[in-house]
DNA sequence: GAAGCTTTTTGATTTGCGTCAATTATTTCG
DNA sequence: CGAAATAATTGACGCAAATCAAAAAGCTTC
């Protein structure tokens, strides 16, 4: 069954960098064939390597991307709303690079990627912000190369730290949002390997109280992480 | 002095992707503002940080990308002609987060980011030609962040000769087309674990003398490299 | 609230890979 | 061409991080 999109969350898609610009006949266009759906946790949402159909929009939860070879996975990185997922396959018209699943219960829309591109052509504004939020993403994934070459383990951890008390209004105490096991694999290190480095982050006045980290001084921490815009600029997806 | 880009050069920049839709006036004015310069080996053409002014693009030589942080470097890419680079910063109109210089004497076009965005909008199919760029190099980031992530450094030289040797046409002898160091950087190792990593792969076939790579049984490596399309798809920039 | 699961932590051990240092090869350039 | 500089290789060593194993702490779920 279609679950049509309502006018609330219309209104959060819209404002959205994607489809703020767009005009009111367009995005209406995109919203007709869009549908909603509801998702529990774990729910595997796309598979890498199968062809893509739809543009994703977070709505609510949050999900995982990830990727997998030769038995291995890996995260990705962990979305939350409001932000779309796999534009650059839709636009492609490829294949996913990516798996994805839901972590927590999660709501989604789904926009056919015929209709992103019908509404490509049709809407110069639109184009340009789907050019503009491409643009944003290749820049997060250059940044996360920078940060997985060019820095060890403890100052990755460090870094992600500082950029998520940022994201909590530089609040003293934050929660981690996600667990362990998959900070631990979004850092690129072991469970094992992230449990140490929170201790080794003590010294820097970090303390963790199961998802809970109070970062006592963060001009401490930086000193060890030194955080540079061109590597940590937060930006989700 | 300005120089204008040649017919001959023209035709060249027009067969890339990016342009080969455009229509003749567009395509016309994006060449109009843009020139053409030679660079002598080991120049520096943009330094991570910097406000991105021009659009790039790689007409003969070889030109690596790079990024610095906290007394480290790391080569993020190697490019060859003909590809254009920072389409990303251009279009967000943001500050590099990668630096360039010229590995070999190098023939770059420049293209003034106003008239990439003045003919963006213009003309359709050069949006749409940007969004395709643009979607192919964020595709080839992620499967970089893949390789890196999911593979070990052996695994990761394994495949990257398989790639090299594809790209020569399956030839069963090939240069390695870039020095050694900058290989192990692009692959994120030291030159001194390459070096090891070579010697550990002539159980599996494969010989090297300077730069010239011989590979007697190309299955016998897949068998150690299990490679993916989902992350080795050749794609230069 | 106890049983059974999963996640996290801790410790012991191994290993992949970086670092340091010295030698050999290769390239550059006067 | 030969000297100097730069790259590549090799060996010894150390460290960061993975693996293995087991205990502890958190979650479910009935």
């Amino acid at each position: 069954m279609v679950i049509r999109v309502s006018d609330f969350e219309s209104q959060e898609i819209r404002s959205l960098t994607l489809f703020s610009g767009l005009d009111d006949a367009c995005f209406s266009t995109l919203m007709r064939g869009a549908y909603v759906q509801n998702f529990p946790p774990m729910i595997d949402l796309i598979t890498e390597g199968d062809k893509s159909d739809f543009l994703h929009v977070l709505i609510s939860g949050s999900v995982e991307l990830f990727a997998n070879w030769s038995g291995h996975e890996t995260t990705m990185a962990v979305l939350r709303p409001t932000s779309t997922f796999i534009l650059a396959a839709t636009i492609r018209r490829a294949r996913y690079l990516m798996s994805a699943r839901t972590l927590e219960k999660s709501r989604i829309v789904l926009v056919p990627s015929e209709d992103v591109s019908a509404v490509f052509d049709l809407d110069p504004d639109f184009a340009r912000a789907v050019v503009t939020e491409l643009a944003v993403c290749y820049r997060a994934n250059v940044m996360t190369t920078k940060n997985l070459k060019l820095r060890s383990s403890l100052e990755r951890l460090a870094n992600h730290l500082l950029a998520a008390r940022k994201l909590a209004g530089d609040a003293q105490s934050f929660d981690l949002g996600l667990e362990k096991r998959r900070l631990a694999s979004s850092l690129g290190m072991t469970p094992e390997n992230l449990s140490r480095a929170f201790r080794q982050l003590k010294p820097y006045g970090v303390a963790i109280d199961g998802s809970r980290v109070m970062i006592a001084d963060a001009s401490d921490l930086e000193g060890l992480a030194k955080p540079s815009d061109l590597i940590d600029e937060s930006c989700v997806n």
